[in-house]
DNA sequence: GTCTATACAGAGATAGAC
DNA sequence: GTCTATCTCTGTATAGAC
């Protein structure tokens, strides 16, 4: 019965949401939980271990939201929504990636989720008939990942961004012959 | 004759492609410059006061990269090149990026930069007669950030990710009457 | 399991000599 | 302009009581 632990990974997301990963100060993940700052070295060991479990189940959820959907625009523009739950899980994910780039440990949990994603995606594009959905289903992704960083940096709008995004499903699917 | 400034804004530039802008240490910095900690607090006052003339130093190098050529390929794959040079300012670039998720006071600079290439791009794009330059140009530019951040991160190849590229700009294009 | 109190280290920043 | 030495604060982590 991990309850606890539960409550405090979700206030570890929160707080990552707001302050990255690198600005997570345990003291805040303390107060952002209730707990004291005791109680988060009892249940996670250290601040790498809190790092791990919290990216760890941003990455289940993560996974989660990609596999629910059978539809391409969907599953696609469920990144770029802004409600409270999905804005916090892009963000921590976005900061996952970024993360990444400096430190190597992050890298191999955060490739595997791209790859699921990836392969969501083409086979999706794969039954709509589109000719090359290896290739079309990374262009996709990685172009989510661009437009979720520019939303959440301010360089656009939500809205804009899923008009881009949908732009971009209809040019990628377009000319495909329909299943 | 702010030559040793200069100097320093490199340095601080090859320090954020290693370690991002949240992992600056002002050691580092003074450390892969040659030079005593205080001599960088003598030229930009504090650590914020090093970072915003680095990113100043990075977003005016990336504006010149991104007006150079008037070719649309080689301008967008021009992020995606494996020398040191390229790669260092990408990795920064990316790096300002994703810290201005946390930080309100970078988001101008930033938004500034990705306007410009934007209307640089869509230019081309124009001039090649799509149809929808403005759409087309942000999705671009989108993914290809989206791209190199992949990249960076380990979860795509450069050449897998100049072959996506090639290929959004292909689809991108098709159909469009050539000038 | 959870808290209060505190030790300890790392990093930012300054003083003062040259 | 540049250095050496050092101060100070913030944040991680632990000890020990309940």
């Amino acid at each position: 019965m991990a309850k606890r632990r539960t409550q405090l990974l979700q206030a570890a997301v929160r707080v990552i949401a707001q302050d990255g990963v690198r600005g997570l100060r345990v003291e805040k993940l303390a107060a952002e939980a209730g707990v004291s700052t005791a109680l988060i070295y009892y249940h996670f060991k250290d601040r790498a271990g809190i790092l791990r479990a919290a990216l760890d189940h941003i990455n289940q959820r993560a996974e989660q939201y990609t596999s629910a959907s059978g539809d391409l625009e969907q599953m696609l523009l469920l990144e770029l929504q802004d409600t409270d739950d999905v804005r916090e899980n892009s963000i921590a994910w976005g900061e996952l990636r970024a993360s990444a780039v400096f430190n190597e440990e992050l890298r191999e949990a955060l490739h595997a989720t791209t790859r699921a994603w990836n392969a969501d995606v083409e086979t999706l594009l794969r039954q709509a008939g589109v000719t090359e959905p290896e290739l079309a289903a990374e262009h996709l992704t990685a172009l989510v990942e661009g437009l979720s960083e520019r939303w959440h940096s301010g360089s656009i709008t939500l809205e804009r961004a899923r008009e881009v995004l949908a732009h971009a499903v209809l040019v990628t699917t377009r000319g495909a012959v329909s299943s």
